[in-house]
Parts: structure tokens; C-alpha cells; sequence
DNA sequence: TTGCTCCTCACGTCACGTGAGGTGGC
DNA sequence: TTGCTCCTCACGTCACGTGAGGTGGC
């Protein structure tokens, strides 16, 4: 079968046949050397037509190329992978009309009640990682335990956990991210990927978020306000935004405060 | 206040603002004539976090450029209308997904009946146009009532209108599509939209399909059945496949048969 | 002098669409 | 000879990211 004809059964165009035999995607059963002419054959078109419709879903060549590589039992399962990563982002997006729509019919915006307090100089342990807004969770868990788990050197681990957001973290962008936790001494060496550093001591300013609010761009409004107050004051930021995590958010009602955003401010000379 | 500030404070970066400078979606306040050097003014930053937010949708440059232009009380609409576009477009996938899976797993896929029927000689009225998937429906009630309208020229409207597939009506692609109705005579001079033509006697294969199957990919089964039908008796088509509408579908209930795919076959000689 | 930020090309990415210019058999 | 299908570049699209190479003020 000709590449013309092998386009029209399986609805693909030559060109983009032409392409996926070069990314080894989909290879003509028999190439002429001599012309060039490409031969597909009767049983490739379930192949054909199974990546056309993977790329209605607008999977990416390279997923599909492990598809169509991957066991008929695993297939099944690649789909609804792929598929769950796009509806959640979905989700995302869904939640971002509705803070737009708000928006933009010039709705109140929450009142954000903003805060300054002291941190005295401390010692932090910290694990840093580069991840994606999905995986953040699962960190937090791990690196959780792992800071306990850290425990024998780390004496009198207090005061709550927090997040470091060196970058962003979001779908397309992965940080770093560090998680911190206070502790009183360190007494014996640790693990290479727990590092503990002093903070010396500095004011912060911080908005409390119940958990309803932890996800963007629910906590715009409270970003905002806070860039808005330290312009207002005159101060100056030292760092990038933090979570301080005071209440487990797993357990905690839609409506319970769970977190402080907060950022760092240099001294007042 | 400089690019690198202005794309910290935006979460945009420089890059990009230098790209939406050139497309005239968000210049600098000033832009110094020896250096190149841009700068922003604080009263930038809401539309540039907008445009950034609107980004995060996935939205064209292009349409974002028209909502910053558009005035106050449009831009929320606007986005509504966008948004509903890509829900649209995510409940077509999700069926395309469900699809999938049944097959993936290796699901029987729905029997299907295949038949054969001859059409006599016919003079059809049609009117055709290139429209996009979500535009069909108010494509068959309008050009039905067209139509009907264009009576006085045509006398006994008779048998099932039908449409034909010309080219793919998808989301990306746009036909053309002529809607068709038979008709006894022609006595006046209709208008220039519809066309009157005499169609020959020939076969036709044909599908019943359900409301529930009347969209892509439940009736994918339905012509790949008739695909193989054509191959098995050795029989070739003559032109695409059309639907041929029995039933008014948006009073129809969900398993109710509503119309038949068919495809016109060459005459055996 | 080194570092920092800014600048302008220019090329890469992704999955193709769209000519341009040429070939081979009816 | 004309028309049709196939071929291989090569460039365009979209919204940037990523150097390369250079400038200007501390």
C-alpha cells in the first residue's frame, strides 16, 4: 500500500507519516531504495491509527513511542497515566477560570489580614529537591520522615516544618524546594542530603491560609498583599516565599487555618 | 523599573516580555533610545500577571492580545467563552479515552450490522459549507429551515435529508460538509446557496447508529465495519460517507437508532 | 578588572503544513 | 504531452528557552 493510500485508511497525513518513520515511530513494511517510495501493509494500520488517536489527546511523539512499544497489558494503563496527569491539570486550570472570572467582575477579593513577627536566630536542618507541583506531597511526606528518621544527630527537633521556594513550582517548572526544620543541636554527622545551616535572626511578615487557599492561584490574593505591605513599609525582602506548616493538612477541615505564607525581611538599620 | 525586576515581580520572563513587546501586547511605559534598555511602571503589573495567568490557560497569544484590548466588562466573558471552547474539547477527548481503554483491554467492541440497499435516480437540493465540529449542529437547524424556505422553487421534499463528509468535521478540521435533501422537481429559480443536482442509481452500504453513538469515536466501530464489509465482498466506494437522518435527534432518547452511516458504492458490472 | 544586567541576533523545540523543484509510469 | 503520485529539502507556525557575542556602569 502507498503512502497515499495508507494516509487516507488511517486518516494520517504523508507528511506526518513521513515524520514518525524518522522518530522510528512507524516504519513503511518495505522502502524502495531505488525511488524512495514507502510500502505500508495491512497490519500496520491498527498501529496507524491507534497513534492518530493518541495524538487527539495531544500525547507527546515520545510517549507514544514508548506505547506502542510497551506490552499489550501495559498499554491500557500508559493511556490512563497520561490521562490522569491531564486532568489534573484540568483541575488546575478550572480553579484558575474561576479566580479570573472572579477577577475580572471586579468581585471583592478576600481581605488578607497581614502580619510581622520575630524569628530569633536558629539552627535549620533542611533537604532540598528540584519537583513539579504534582510530586510536592509525596516529598513532603518522605522528607518528613526522613528528617525524623535523620533523628539520632538532630537533637530536640521544634518549632513547625517549613517550605523554602527557591523556584517556582508548578506543571512546568520545578523549583528548587527545600523543606526546613528547626532543631536545637546537632550531635552526631548526617545523612549527606539533610543539611543544617544557623538563620540568624530576622523579622517576617506572614498571612495565614487555611487549607482551601493552599493552591494557586487561590493564595494570589494573599502574595499580593504581602508584596503590597512591604512596599507600603518600606522593608525589604531577603528571600524567596515560605510555608509554614502548622497544622497537618491532611486531617484538617477546608476552613481550618493550616500554614503561614511568609517571607523573610532584612533588619530595620 | 527594568525588564529583569518587572519579569521577577510578573513571573514572566524576560524573554517573554521581549516577545510581547513585539507583538504589541504589553510595551513598555519607556524604552531608552541608546541602550535599548526597556522600562516597565508599576501600573504594568496587572496585565502582565494577567497575561501570564491567561498563558497558564494555554491561551493564544492572539486572543489574550484581543482581551486586553477589549473593554472591562467584555474580558470576563471572553475568557468564559474560551474556557467553554477547551471543556468542549476535553469532553470529546474523554470519550476518546473511554474508547481506548475498552479496546486496550481487549473489550469486544459493539457488534455491528451491516447492510446494503440500492438508491434510484434522485434529484437532491444541497447546500454545503466548511465548519468545524462544535458549529454542526447549528449548521443542520439552520440550513434544514434554508431549505424549507428555498420551498416555492422545490416541489415535494421528499425521503431523509443526509449529510456528506467531504472532508474530516473535527475540532481542527473543516469539512467541507453538504447537507442534501431529495426532492421531486424544480420549478423556480432557487437561491445561489443551494445547489440541485441528479444523483445516479447506485448501492449504498449502511450502519444504523443510536443518539449515543452519533459522535466521534463511539461510531468509529460502525465504519470500520463497513471499511471491511467494502474489502470483504470486493465492492469499492465511489465517494464519502454520509449520514443520512430518520430521526429528529435532539428529541430522540439516548438508544434510540437516529440515522445511518453510509457509504455509496460503485455498481457491480 | 570582575560581575552584573541589559541588548540583539540566531538557533533549537514540537508536530507538523505548505510550497518548491524534481522523478517515474500511464 | 498532461496529470498523478511520490520523493527530498527548506521554510513557516507557535511561544518561548538557551546560548553567543557585545555593551555600560559600579
Amino acid at each position: 500500500m502507498t503512502i497515499g493510500e495508507f494516509a487516507e485508511r488511517t486518516r494520517l497525513s504523508p507528511k506526518a507519516l513521513r515524520l514518525y518513520e524518522k522518530m522510528g515511530l512507524l516504519e513503511p513494511t518495505y522502502v524502495e531504495s531505488s525511488s524512495g517510495y514507502r510500502y505500508y501493509s495491512e497490519d500496520q494500520i491498527d498501529s496507524a491509527r491507534l497513534v492518530g488517536m493518541l495524538r487527539r489527546l495531544d500525547m507527546p511523539l515520545s510517549i507514544i513511542t514508548r506505547i506502542l512499544a510497551a506490552p499489550q497489558g501495559m498499554q491500557a494503563d500508559a493511556v490512563s497515566a497520561y490521562w490522569a496527569d491531564v486532568e489534573r491539570q484540568s483541575v488546575e486550570r478550572r480553579s484558575l477560570v474561576v479566580y479570573l472570572q472572579a477577577k475580572l467582575n471586579g468581585e471583592d477579593m478576600p481581605e488578607v489580614d497581614v502580619r510581622i513577627r520575630h524569628i530569633p536566630e536558629r539552627k535549620v536542618a533542611a533537604i532540598s529537591r528540584h519537583l513539579y507541583a504534582k510530586d510536592t506531597d509525596r516529598f513532603f511526606a518522605n522528607s518528613f520522615l526522613h528528617l525524623r528518621a535523620a533523628g539520632p544527630g538532630l537533637e530536640g527537633i521544634e518549632g513547625c516544618p517549613f517550605l523554602i521556594f527557591y523556584g517556582d513550582v508548578s506543571e512546568d517548572s520545578d523549583g528548587p524546594l527545600e523543606l526546613c526544620r528547626p532543631v536545637r543541636d546537632v550531635t552526631a554527622p548526617l545523612q549527606e542530603s539533610v543539611q543544617v545551616r544557623v538563620e540568624p535572626a530576622h523579622d517576617e511578615v506572614y498571612v495565614g491560609l487555611t487549607k482551601a487557599q493552599m493552591n494557586w492561584p487561590s493564595m494570589a490574593p494573599a502574595m499580593d498583599a504581602m508584596e503590597m505591605w512591604i512596599r507600603h513599609e518600606g522593608r525589604v525582602s531577603t528571600g524567596p516565599v515560605r510555608q509554614v506548616m502548622f497544622e497537618d493538612q491532611r486531617r484538617a477541615q477546608r476552613d481550618a487555618p493550616v500554614c503561614d505564607l511568609s517571607v523573610p525581611l532584612k533588619s530595620l538599620c
